[in-house]
This record gives C-alpha cells, structure tokens and sequence, in this order.
DNA sequence: GTGGTCTAGACCACT
DNA sequence: GTGGTCTAGACCACG
C-alpha cells in the first residue's frame, strides 16, 4: 500500500491516509474493484491505531471513493456519482487562488507556474499509463 | 482593510487573515510602503483577539510580506528575497498535486482546469489593473 | 424472486431481505399460501451466504409474515394475528417523528410530504392491482 | 439538554445524540443561534465519553445543523443550504415507503396513517408554537 | 477552556 | 475475521 505518513506534520494522520488513497486512485494505482487492506492491517502496516484507519476509511466512503462493508471487506468503488459536487468545485476554485497568490510572492512567472502544473499532471499521468 | 473571515471554517482564523492580507499585495492592492492597521485596529476591526492578529502579522513578517517596526507601524515589504524559496516551491508543487488528485476525483476535464486557472489569474490581476 | 440487494449499503443484507419480501407482499406480489424459494436456493440465486437468508426467514416467521414447515417448505403465511401489535405501533410512530424531523430539515412543505406520502402508497398499491 | 438515550438500544449512542438533536431543532426548542453544551459538558451530562458527543456534533456539522468552532463552542447554524438536498429526498422516500410497508403488515387503514401523520406533525409544531 | 486527534483496548453485529 | 462503536485518558492547536 505504500502510503507515507508524516507524523511530524500538523496534517492529521487520517488526513493524510485519506490523501494518500486518493492519489493512488487518481494515479490509477488502485481501480475500481480493488481490495483495500483491513482496516486492522493496514494499522499494522501503519504503526496506528486502528481506529484512525477507520477514520480515514468513512471518509473516504462518504466521498464514494471505497466501498465498506462489514464482514467483506473495502473496495475501490466503481460509482460514478460525486457527492457535493457544486461545492466542492467552489472549494477548489479556492483552493487554486490561494496556491496562485502563494506563487506571486514566491514571484513565479505565468510560465513556471504552468509548466509546473504540466509537470504535476504527468506525473500522476505517467503511473496510469493513458497520456 | 476588507478582509472576509469566516468564523464557521475550519481554517485557522489567524490563517485566514493572513490569506487575505497575502491575496491583497498579490491583487496590488497593497503596495510596498503601504502602512497597515495596528494590531489592535485591526483586532477591533475585524472584532477578535488581538492575539490573533498579532501571530498573523508575526508569520507575515516571517515570510518577509510586512515589516514590523517597534513605534513607526507596520508596512508592505519592499524586500525582495524570499525566505525558503526551495521549500515553499516544493509545497507549492504538493499543493498542486493535492489540487490535481480532487480535480481528477470531480472528473474534471483538463480544459476546465485550464479555464479555471485563467479565470482565477484574471480575477487577481483585474484589481491589479495590469493585464 | 426479484429481490435487490444493494452491498454498499449499510443496511444489513439480511435485513434487506426481510424488507423486499414484505414489500413483496405488502405489495401483493406474493401473496399467502405462496411457496418461497429454500434458504439454499435463494442463498444462490442472490450470491449471499446461506446463513443470512436463515437469518432473514427466521425473524419473518417470528412476525408471522412466512411460515416454516420442515420438510414441506416456507409459504407465505395467512395468519392473521400480528405479533407484539402495540408495541410495533409505537415503535411506527416514532419512525415517522424521525422522517418527519429530516423533512424539517429538508425544508419540505408538508404538502410535499403529504404527496411524496401518497405517491409511495400509490407505487406500492399500483402493482397490487387494487387501487 | 433533555436528550434521552437508551444505552440498550442498538441505535448507536452518537446516532441517538445527532437525532435528538435534530429533533429539538425540528420543534424549535433550539433555534438558530443558541449555543450548544461544550463536547465536554455534554458528555458529562450524558454520562458518556466526549469522543461520542464529539462524532455526533462532527455529523451534524457536515448536515449543517450546528456550527462548530475551536475554542468558541457550538451554535445552531443559520445556515440555509442543505447538502446533498436530492439523495436526501430519495432516502426520504425509501423511508416512507418502509414506513408503509411495515403499516401494510401491521394492517393500518389509511385513515389511521392519516391521523397518525396529523398528530405526529402537531407534536412537532406544538413545542415550537406555530400551529 | 474550546474542539480535534490519537492510542490502547474492549465488545458487538454481520458475513 | 470484517467493520462499527465505545471508553478512558492523553496531548495539541486555537482563541
């Protein structure tokens, strides 16, 4: 499962579990279908607890990305259908502003940012094969 | 000072604040030499503790965005070196990878990335006048 | 036996089971004297364990909806007497205080809950034929 | 508080707090802007660990029924948006249509289902004095 | 003093 | 053996 966890960073620990699985789907390291470990292994995998793991795996659930069910298993779902889109694309709207002003004081050109952003999509392209 | 803060988000408000005041030097609407409110001005301004102020306008020091001098006020850095540069780079290349891992989740095409991101540049510049 | 099984859901499976059969009876589909499908061969037919469906048909014998006879099979019951009448009665009323409580803050109008209401007893009796 | 919770219940205990809740804001006996116990003291009052309190008020944030901030406590939110309005509504209506089922089964003429409706409503509004 | 997170360890319902 | 819940008790960030 190869998930890295920071515990030194302010970015709680299920948060960054939550991330981690949902760059390894956007990366197309992890499709629809796929078993996700226990929650109780991964724990283990993880050296925690097992209830932040199962923190992470709700969240990630309410946003439809894995399936729950008790006595099978987690699974990548396959739904197609997003929660709270219309509020989400605001909060990522946001989300590009604040990382916008932050690169006018690092005095990054238009150009750097965008081939910085190009670098970033094949990046997480290049794992899933389909540039 | 026109800063929105918002006391329901989860965001940090001395963030928030420090957020605004990034995103009104990056629109230029803050200008090098430009003098700021007092801490407590802006404490009572924006109706919280002035502690809260005061650690947002010590981070902002810290990033060399203002200059606090003791009895003369605090101003708009004019300075241009920019502390960490090659770390804040690093963070803004994971911020946008976190970006592109949602953006993946919503389906976003990649045209809408890019129109998103032009719309956004021109939302900052149009105050700055400078497109 | 079409009977919908949904795994995502957090609703037990056996408890899914119960709720389609009475719905399939409530609904005149089956009607009583039928004869249903063995534990084992509903247990195939909906991929689940047999242990499950066991589950399921016992708690509807234990509210008389199905009656089990060994070695001749399972009917649908035509007993009249409903088990533990009050008690259920109380526990239909707070049902619909709860539902009633998340239509307040759906910010229905009670129009729309009362034809919501009528549009569900329609769907169930349309199929009965009786309307 | 006055929230009542059964320890026996198979109702999870959080899901009884986020109900009852819910409910006294649906009859008006919290209205927008009241302040809520803290996790702590309702715990206390409850007899139960904070974290249970704390999971049940982290739900009705993301329902929007109450907002919570560090360090200044928990109000009832004035919030008008309602998130995921439409899935809500669907479940609403599966409710009820597992509400009339059950009704079917317990042999509840529809004059009865009408009576019961009207009272139920008039318990709601009777608290909060609207009628 | 507020809510947020985390661990350790227990018990339960479901498959 | 799966996930879900709960307790007890700790520590942290925020205001």
């Amino acid at each position: 499962m190869r998930l890295e966890v920071d515990l030194r960073s302010h970015v709680p620990i299920y948060r960054q579990v939550i991330d981690g699985i949902k760059e390894q789907v956007a990366k197309g390291l992890l499709k629809p279908g796929d078993r996700l470990p226990t929650v109780r292994e991964l724990a283990v995998e993880l050296s925690m607890n097992h209830n932040t793991v199962a923190k992470a795996y709700q969240e990630l659930e309410r946003d439809r990305v894995i399936e729950l069910t008790r006595g099978r298993g987690t699974f990548i779902s396959s739904s197609e259908d997003i929660p709270n889109l219309a509020m989400r694309k605001l909060e990522l709207r946001e989300a590009m502003k604040k990382w916008l002003v932050e690169a006018h004081h690092l005095h990054l050109p238009d150009e750097e940012i965008g081939s910085m952003l190009r670098d970033v999509q094949i990046e997480l392209r290049h794992t899933r094969g389909d540039d």
